[in-house]
DNA sequence: TTCCTTGCAAATCGTTTGCATAATG
DNA sequence: CATTATGCAAACGATTTGCAAGGAA
């Protein structure tokens, strides 16, 4: 059960993640909740992320490119990996559940669930320079 | 370009991965072909396999629980991640890249491709223990 | 007072890299 | 000979963890 008890840190890193929309890396999260908390520590700032993605309060994404980013928007939604800058932005599109589920019922055990995500460019980078 | 060369060493862990549908680690890899080979360093197997995944001959997956896996098979398929046994298993769908292009189309900006993998149970594991 | 949390630093772990030497074309 | 590949070990980077001290219920 784990009778979870109130921090000011664990406050501060959630109400931060709120406030974004490009899904931080744990370092990043680390760099900006310091401001105003100038002793939380690093490894502080990684337990309480997995505290609060385990209890579902915010998803933990990782793309495939060696670093887990944090989301504070847990509705269901997609993410692309811009190839060029590294961001990653929201996808809004029709849930796709339902096609992955129909297309892998004729598997032999049980899918509890899928991960998808795109790359390509995002609309930041594909404007042209001015 | 980078001209490249010929080696024993690379020969055996491509030769190795052909033999193996079970997606193995590096470090799996590492210790199988070192039986042939035993003077085999775990850098070479590591610079080989980025090698060979980059010329498309094999290629790596990233289930996003830490460590990469390696697949000789490249035809189009979907992998699962079992999360009783932790094996990764093929699953053959229909491609649903159609689906996915089609859902992301209203998107603004450029999408160059997309990551599916599946968790659940795997077959060997959602059968009842004798 | 109990026991969850923190800060700090050290430890993990998978993967990459620098360098001198060996092998290939 | 020009270059690519290797073995070894050290370096890396993200994340986790042990521990003693601090804070919440």
């Amino acid at each position: 059960m784990a009778a979870r008890k109130h921090s000011r840190q664990r406050d501060s890193i959630k109400e931060f993640l709120m406030t974004r929309t490009d899904h931080p890396t744990a370092d990043v999260i680390y760099r900006n909740v310091r401001q105003h908390n100038p002793n939380i520590s690093l490894g502080t700032v990684y337990r309480n992320l997995t505290l609060l993605a385990q209890a579902g309060e915010i998803s933990r994404l990782n793309m495939g490119d060696g670093v887990d980013r944090f989301d504070g928007d847990t509705s269901p939604h997609y993410h692309l990996l811009c190839e060029r800058c590294g961001s990653v932005v929201d996808l809004k599109l029709e849930d796709i559940s339902a096609v992955l589920e129909k297309a892998a019922a004729q598997f032999d055990g049980h899918i509890t669930g899928h991960v998808t995500y795109f790359y390509g460019i995002c609309r930041r980078c594909s404007k042209p320079t001015i």
